[in-house]
DNA sequence: TAAAATCATTGAAACGTTTCCAAGGAATTG
DNA sequence: CAATTCCTTGGAAACGTTTCAATGATTTTA
């Protein structure tokens, strides 16, 4: 494998001038570009990246931790993160840590010890705790202090539109369903908009939630349907929930949405294999994950950004269940 | 950001001690041992991956190319991969085609420039063709040649299964429907199958194909209820055409399963979004990710595999349409 | 007890870049 | 034409690690 070295004999100049050519830097002849071009075609010379990371001590890698690439929202958002990154040049690491905050920590560490340049996070861990270094960081739909900035969807107006929608469709009980996991999540916004815009609108409501780490469906669900069976109009906050609910209001002849009218979060739906088609609130989600990366960049140049936390606005998207 | 300079000068010993403690080689005295990690401990001491990658002309990062993470196949297969890389002490770098030519043979250069440990890719092009070094490579569902391991299904038994459903729940008339993107893909062992399958049963059958380059929903299922609307029974290579055959036919009034059986092959229906729930070959999605991950890692060791291809076994998973 | 073998250790060299400094030559200025 | 500035260039140093040859200390063998 040739070096750079090889180049420079053969093209009859210094290091430093077939490095300059390279990296296309001001102040070379265009002769020398020539001769090194030359050179470079000829041996077939193709810079060694390893080696240029280490001698800047900085690589253009970004790392994405999220709990589970398989996730449909996860996997969309990741699709749009690593073409926007390939757009600027940088690549994508790519890390599941499962929601289970050791192994969050543990990547931490591993990506410290890599050099990553920047990382996109959607994790359970405040991670601001747990970076011992000046790694950029932004953080989707978790908020947790200034050094980290968040990127989220407006999850309180969307919680008001989903909200909205209900009144609109005629709910005299309106219920937030919601699966919450943990403090720093800007989740708990949807549920904040829906509460307000029920108040709003002077019509019954009730949230129902429980805690991600000892959730069981059957449980929550049968408590559910025992204190609120008589709710005509669900907002769940997640398009999965809001699936998982279908299937039990099923179980117990309930037709939707005659019966019940449902209203989901996220439109992670996007082919055929998926039915009923969901109302929801549709997350912006290649618009986030430009942002998402766009801002790392930002502050991977060292820049400082203007917002600790950016929302983007959502919409109604229309389904079969509403 | 301490180095390893520094932490044999404060455990007074030399930089190779130190390198060895960190890399437990023999030959080391158990004082030594304890000088040096206290050191590490006092300095908060990391080893600088970079460097040692630089060093070491290699590094720990597999890279996984596909045409799109958002497909739910490839999510699934992602995830596994992911997971049993980390089990092995891998990175992963994700790179999207998009399924396009010029793009694969761009990401091939990047990670040579990168000096990527390996490839898994599920790839158009003939990457023996194009990569022009000696990274070790794992193709999954494409078989290029002897330098590239492939891992698939068992793409032929798959299609005989299909097959035999059918005719168990009494087609008359079955047709195999593709979409069939390029000649290396295993895929077409689908239909091969299928068709030995059905003539060794003696039903009538069909097969009705289209190149996925110049794919149109609408044409396509046009041309085909028009030659064969009269067939009872349709394997389609893959779930997400099923699911779009389903759709199409329902437009046209038909009832699934009543009118026509449907059995599709893949098996990424993972959570209560998706409807019907589709019979189908179910692709052992984790053993090949997995199986996928361990022969790539015996190659980068130096090994020879066995084989070229590894095929691994399907099932026929129970769903609402047949 | 002397010679040989083993073990533990050190520190320099090397990996392939980028960057910086010194320096030569050309162009510009007064 | 001398002095100054500007442009281009070459080559050494540095990044942090691993590895290897050399060395000294200890143990084993004859």
């Amino acid at each position: 494998m040739p070096s750079i070295k090889d180049v420079a004999n053969l093209a009859g100049v210094g290091v430093g001038t077939v490095s300059r050519v390279i990296n296309n830097h001001a102040n070379v002849t265009p002769e020398s570009i020539k001769k090194v071009n030359d050179a470079i075609k000829q041996l077939n010379y193709i810079p060694n990246e390893v080696a240029r990371n280490f001698k800047m001590q900085k690589s253009k890698m970004v790392a994405l931790l999220l709990p589970s690439i398989w996730h449909p929202f996860f996997s969309e958002m990741a699709y749009y993160i690593e073409d926007q990154l390939d757009q600027e040049g940088y690549k994508l690491m790519l890390c599941n840590s499962g929601g289970r905050p050791d192994k969050e920590v543990y990547y931490l560490d591993m990506l410290n010890q890599n050099k990553v340049a920047g990382i996109i996070g959607i994790t359970y861990n405040d991670i601001e705790e747990n970076v011992n270094t000046d790694i950029p960081i932004i953080s989707i739909d978790r908020h947790f202090g200034s050094k980290i900035t968040c990127v989220t969807s407006d999850n309180y107006e969307g919680g008001r539109i989903a909200a909205r929608q209900l009144v609109k469709a005629g709910v005299k009980k309106a219920a937030y369903l919601g699966i919450t996991s943990l403090a720093y999540s800007e989740v708990i916004l949807r549920k904040k908009g829906f509460v307000d815009e029920a108040k709003l609108h002077g019509i019954e409501y009730v949230t129902f939630e429980e805690n991600g780490d000892v959730y069981d469906d059957d449980v929550f669900f049968e408590q559910f349907f025992q204190k609120h069976g008589n709710a005509d109009g669900i907002f769940a906050n997640t398009d999965i929930l809001a699936a998982e609910y279908i299937k039990k209001a099923k179980e117990r002849g309930l037709k939707i949405p005659e019966d019940v009218k449902v209203i989901g979060y996220d439109g992670i739906q996007n082919n055929d294999l998926f039915h009923p088609i969901l109302s929801t609130i549709r997350q912006p989600v290649e618009e986030m994950a430009r942002m998402s990366v766009k801002l790392l960049l930002r502050k991977i140049e060292g820049e400082e950004l203007e917002q600790e936390i950016y929302r983007i606005p959502v919409k109604y998207r229309d389904g079969e269940t509403i």
